[in-house]
DNA sequence: ATAATGTCTTTTATCGTGAAAAAACAGTTT
DNA sequence: AAACTGTTTTTTCACGATAAAAGACATTAT
């Protein structure tokens, strides 16, 4: 099987989209450029594309000739990542319960269940590793750290300070900084989210993650922004499996979002420090909660 | 090729060393506890030994017959893991100079280069990105972000970040704790080291990791502990490459060392605080100084 | 002359394979 | 019966091979 072309279908399908606005496309890097892959995959995009009577092609003239129809896209499920598989299905088991703390974690084992060969696992899990979840006993498995409130502890520690000393140096940009309108434009995506909360609040996550980055990146430390992919990882698939009160949840959190977007704006380093406290003290709170209590770490 | 055996030439060597001591081995589960490996390859190992006439084994008895000469041990260059070949050979043509940031990494070449098989590099590589030095281009090459100026400030932001709030944990913890003996030992060693200095002074990076190993823990935090390896690494390469001064610097450490572990037995936290401080400034100094200027990061 | 397309080359992503090493199981010895 | 040794099975580690995707080079169109 050797490799996947997901990468093409993926490009395919957003291509796809493009048929919708124009009657006809533009340049093979141009569409490169916009759809983020090489010449070689845009022409086989566009290779299929006139195979479905979807466009004329030839040279520069690509003539849309109808508007794409749900069938045809690939199914969603064929543009995964490997990893994105194998990620996915890690988590399941992480998470679905019966993962211990301690718990070996076997390459070969895992990769038969996926379906996929072991050096893909293998990857995986040595990206995943700086989680800090799971750790590697030298020639031989993968142990389970497990998912435990120590685990949470150490990570909102961490977060508290990063979120601390971004916000912080965040409030100090000059009022030239372009972050400024970014911050502007994430606080009307707050307030249009409030006001329809009751329909919307699952889309919440989305612009959480989209916020925090925007004020680690004012760390300009690149060990910061990256521990924002810890966090991120965590929520995004904790709160896949924990829906308990997600609207109040998330209500509460877009208020506090405000009151902390109004502390950036004043630019008072004290009121900041109040607002991203009292957030990251509800955060931390919620995540608390939500973590099944009487797991308790194996001995080593 | 498929996999070299230097879990057992290791294993071996250093199996060799308790023949010195010894008229008779003990049990093959004991020796593997002892050695870190598995019984297969303890076997291996005393299958060697009778073979070349160390030892005669039979079952339960494994008689020493002579002491191990220079010429039974295997080459150093032989027990070395590939992934420590890998990481030499990369962190060299890195600070070898000619590698400007921006620059693309291609792990083919690399392969080609270190004469190792893709898989093995890429795997390296993905473990090495946590340092922060490189960076993955989706779908495509990796692209090296360079040891500069920027790279060394992010750096000791986060190192004395999480250096004073270990110092801080460690010197609150209860009298009872292990800990202190720990300290002790190694404060012993500085003496030592400090007294022979002159002669000595490349035995304190080895110190040094320890001792700053030893505070971070008290942290108790993976994500603190955890990052002492990028610390460590960097120092470890880094001075191998700028040997400026380094018994100066040593001396100046290893006195700074003894104040900051006199603070810490004080358990006064303005006194920790102020000792630890003065030791990561210097540190900082020490580091910042002896990167090349004038190496700038290229524009995305 | 610039920017596109057409073609060819190189690199990345992934698998299957096989040896090294670990782990499990079975049989012995004290 | 507890702990060892002998034997077999399983897993990890590393490679070469191959299709997908990227990238480089040559050619053509505006």
């Amino acid at each position: 099987m050797s490799k996947s072309n997901n990468v093409y279908k993926d490009a395919y399908n957003r291509g796809l989209r493009l048929l919708d606005e124009t009657k006809s496309l533009p340049s093979e890097p141009e569409l490169g450029a916009l759809l983020g892959v090489s010449r070689t995959t845009i022409r086989t995009i566009l290779a299929r594309m006139e195979e479905t009577g979807l466009i004329t092609w030839n040279k520069r003239s690509k003539t849309v000739l109808r508007v794409p129809r749900p069938d045809d896209f690939f199914p969603e499920e064929e543009t995964d990542t490997l990893s994105q598989i194998i990620e996915r299905s890690f988590m399941r088991r992480l998470l679905a319960g019966g993962a211990e703390p301690g718990m070996q974690i076997n390459e070969l084992e895992l990769a038969r269940e996926i379906g996929v060969g072991t050096t893909s696992v293998r990857e995986f899990l040595i990206r995943f590793s700086r989680f800090g979840l799971i750790e590697k006993r030298r020639n031989s498995h993968w142990v389970l750290k497990g998912f435990t409130r120590a685990f949470a502890l150490e990570l909102t520690e961490i977060r508290e300070m990063f979120e601390l000393r971004s916000a912080a140096a965040f409030a100090a940009l000059p009022e030239d900084s372009p972050v400024w309108a970014d911050l502007d434009l994430l606080e009307d995506e707050h307030r249009l989210l409030a006001r329809e909360i009751a329909t919307r609040f699952n889309e919440f996550s989305e612009l959480d993650e989209r916020f925090h980055r925007l004020i680690h990146r004012a760390s300009h430390n690149r060990f910061i922004v990256d521990f924002y992919d810890v966090i991120a990882m965590i929520f995004h698939y904790h709160y896949q499996w924990n829906k308990a009160q997600e609207r109040e949840r998330n209500e509460v959190a877009v208020a506090e979002h405000l009151a902390y977007i109004a502390a950036l704006k004043s630019r008072d380093p004290g009121k900041v420090d109040a607002a991203c406290r009292k957030h990251l003290k509800s955060a931390r709170h919620t995540l608390l909660t939500s973590i099944p209590e009487g797991q308790q770490p194996q001995r080593a």
